[in-house]
DNA sequence: TGATTGTCGTTCAGTTTTGAACGACAACTC
DNA sequence: GAGTTGTCGTTCAAAACTGAACGACAATCA
């Protein structure tokens, strides 16, 4: 087997990749629990749900799009549930399904919260980056991205 | 105050950024497991002690390069520190410090483990980006790495 | 229809992370 | 050099995540 290990420049883009995710995960952390006590992942599935037609959507699915275990996404709604952001619901096409809805506080609740994110995001990614670099950057991911999804 | 909301490119942008980096993780954590038992911050603390000068370094230091918390880094040096492949020091020019030590099992493990895992970074990331992509994205990321860390 | 196979969401135990509080030592100030 | 302030690493309780196992239902096929 040939190892084929990363040179120098590969190896800077590693880490730089990973340091700064880890980096603006923590900020992003801190300014949402500051503003209104959720976690990045609860923002998220907010999010989520607020773009989703009738603002809800299956378990699954949303696992799939927010990219967390069925486990870890049983959990938060249920954080979120007992917050009044998000409810359950049958789902009608399917007996086993359970739907995430997200509900009239969670939606005002996300909307209060959006700007401050988006600024943080902003502040340190988004507004740094020339709008080459910002596309440079998607195309990059986006083909991460497939290759993970696809392969699995 | 003016939101600034995110237009359709940079939202697609910051969309991709997190969702690909959730899932390389993943695929990350999983390789890791399988073939050695290690989590990716555990594998990172080696990684970077490898590389430090006596291939030791103070907890503090060690923390901020892997980007983790210092009581994350405790309870996983604490851990490492059970399988034999780090250990604690006492550290010369500071009473009040640690040093954290790799250990040749620890340096065996790691030359064992990093092939498979520079593997996925590969076949996932690095090798579906073209030269410029991996030098545009790591320019990016520098850009952000830095304003984070010395707002700090 | 009945049997098999697969998917859905939850549960559970075990693991990891978080953030605040702490004792111990270092660095600085006067 | 005594007092103040700051840093170092750890501890603790609470929160969050993981992966395997599970019951319930759906989909497929003979």
């Amino acid at each position: 087997m040939d190892p084929r290990w990363l040179d120098a420049t590969e190896m800077a883009a590693w880490h730089a990749f990973v340091s700064t995710f880890h980096l603006l995960e923590r900020r992003i952390e801190e300014q949402l629990k500051a503003a209104a006590g959720l976690t990045h992942p609860q923002y998220e599935i907010l999010v989520h749900l607020s773009a989703a037609p009738g603002r809800q959507m299956r378990m699954t699915e949303l696992a799939r799009d927010v990219v967390a275990s069925k486990s870890a996404l049983t959990y938060q709604i249920t954080q979120l549930e007992k917050a009044g952001l998000v409810e359950r619901a049958h789902c009608p096409s399917d007996e086993r399904g359970v739907l995430a809805v997200l509900t009239d506080a969670g939606m005002r609740c996300l909307e209060r919260v959006a700007p401050g994110h988006v600024e943080v995001v902003r502040a340190y990614l988004i507004d740094r980056l020339s709008r080459e670099e910002l596309h440079t950057m998607t195309t990059a991911m986006r083909k991460t991205e497939r290759a993970l999804r696809s392969s699995h």
